[in-house]
DNA sequence: CCTTGACCAGAGTATTACTCTAGAGTAGCA
DNA sequence: TGCTACTCTAGAGTAATACTCTGGTCAAGG
């Protein structure tokens, strides 16, 4: 087997067996024999337990923040964006849930103490375009101004907060009727105040 | 010392170091030597570490719980009862950091394994309040009509997303700048379209 | 063929959550 | 005061587990 794939396999079964029994109960032995991959081996790839959930969290965040990037970008309509950036949220973690999971679980203070630098170096581009995009729109007075980090919990904190609770259920109905709910609620949340004509 | 005493200090002592250390790395042997108590004292109190962490847990979420509801009730109009909520929420985060930065790195999933049933306990009749305050604002036609999870995930989302940004730096001024702004959104998120007179 | 270096295997170790046995206080009652 | 029953405390002991170590395989380059 190739090291990648290797490597890849490891990921996968890691990921799986962390949602279904939690990180912390999760052994590495469990890992080695989901895999089908020796102690030697599963250690060569992950210097410890703490890297190896790091790396399955880094990795599930990048392609998070590419499936919202990727349709925040291909609007240019403010509030088709908006609403487009929280569908594209639920549809991820509607289409990933056992990813998303793990992130909602694992918390960002674990991962960056894991693999110092590497989340902020995922997380600082991803920031900076969202703040990109939303800047035209804030100048031309469709946008309400505010810090970035206000705006991006507004966003998609409603989404997020529901989703948390979703996945105990993972209802694929339940999703779909809150969506259009959600994607408002952001909207409204961001845009600017109606100007007196 | 008075047991119930006893039992204090351990809690306040293992939420410290949860904090500080985080909770899988901090060990029993740590809680032991801060909180001045055997291990065979601790492991009467406590079963178990998981179970130590719910206890910290559900008595953090009771105190936040009553806090939000008794903001939430001292106000009839529905604008200012959510503001009041929002604002309260915020509050009590900005009060008692670590243990609102617990609550967030906790999983609900290892606290209700941890102590069945207590977590539901807690959540229902909370739930159950919150609920009813919207009923009457909802049947008039003030607040938007939608899932009690939904509602939940508008109301405190953004500020509970915010919260867990914040909870890095803990800048007490970057509170007060952005309590107004995460008020207005959950307001604009909940309340109900204009009607036209 | 020889070397090199990444990759893999599995036994070994140190740490840590948890257990066990015994003892110290304390309240109730005669 | 003495006796009983009980909760609480202490600290040595045990099993499990994250991680280490030594050695071995294999493929590529010279």
């Amino acid at each position: 087997m190739a090291p990648a794939e290797r490597r890849d396999v490891i990921l996968r079964a890691a990921l799986a067996l962390f949602v279904e029994r939690g990180f912390g109960p999760a052994t590495m032995a469990e890992v080695c024999a989901r895999a089908g991959v020796s102690n030697g081996s599963l250690f060569h790839h992950f210097p410890s337990k703490e890297a190896l959930g790091a790396a399955v969290y880094l990795e599930g965040l990048g392609r998070y923040q590419a499936r919202l990037l990727g349709a925040l970008r291909a609007e240019a309509d403010a509030e088709r964006g908006v609403r487009a950036a929280v569908g594209a949220h639920l549809a991820w973690v509607g289409e990933n849930p056992d990813w998303a999971q793990f992130l909602f679980a694992m918390g960002r203070a674990e991962v960056a103490a894991a693999a110092p630098g590497e989340l902020g170096a995922l997380n600082r581009p991803f920031f900076a375009a969202v703040e990109a995009w939303f800047a035209g729109h804030v100048a031309a007075g469709r946008v309400r101004a505010m810090p970035r980090e206000v705006r991006a919990a507004v966003l998609v904190g409603p989404a997020q907060e529901f989703c948390r609770g979703w996945l105990r259920r993972r209802d694929p109905a339940a999703l779909e009727r809150a969506r259009p709910l959600l994607e408002g609620a952001a909207w409204r949340g961001v845009k600017a105040k109606k100007r007196k004509a």
